[in-house]
DNA sequence: ACTATGTTTCTATTATACTAGAAATATAGT
DNA sequence: ACTATATTTCTAGTATAATAGAAACATAGT
């Protein structure tokens, strides 16, 4: 994983209701949400409920699929392994204690 | 650990400079480098290097002790630990996968 | 006191992000 | 064709972040 890469999807989960939204992802697992369930589960307006959904999209850490009228959007699970992969990777020059990570 | 918390410990990875700031000290382990140590490895501008640096200490990624003249810059890697844990909890509903983590 | 080195603070400019109303699009049912 | 539901795109106002030169501050050596 490039670096360019981690730190965008770092910043698109630095928000905070980005990182919700992927947080109930995360929560519902392999079948998603809704948009409009997740608007209803955090309130937000739905102009700016897909405006974040698009960011989380764009740097591969959530999928959509659509059925009939409806959108689910997943975690990509896989995307956040690389993430955190990439973060513990090089650590302390091979050295401890993070070797022994959740 | 708070959700906001951890989007703002996100953000402050969520950037090219910062988080190649990070790595570089990651990768240092509990010696840390100089400030000017990293300015020289990275070619940023000081004005710009502090700034960013601050950013990561105020959120406490990183951790800064003086030895007289020269600052020394240090990645608090239970910091980072917390912020890992975090995103891998209430993962899947307790379902599959993420469990086997690195 | 004076000079050199390491780092920060001040200041300003430019760029990017957040937010959300309103209008538009997509799909489905009648 | 018409209506309802689900979601996006358009638009614009407001806020926050990134960048870096110049000046200031801190510590140490002469």
């Amino acid at each position: 994983m490039l670096l360019a890469d981690a730190a965008q999807r770092l910043a698109e989960l630095g928000n905070v209701t980005r990182l919700s939204i992927f947080r109930l992802l995360v929560k519902a697992g392999p079948e998603g949400l809704p948009v409009g369930e997740i608007q209803r589960l955090l309130g937000v307006p739905g102009s700016t409920l897909s405006h974040h959904i698009r960011r989380l999209v764009s740097v591969g850490l959530v999928i959509q699929t659509r059925e009939s009228r409806t959108l689910y959007c997943t975690a990509k699970m896989e995307a956040l392994r690389e993430l955190l992969d990439y973060l513990v990777s090089e650590c302390c020059s091979g050295n401890i204690d993070i070797a022994e990570l959740p």
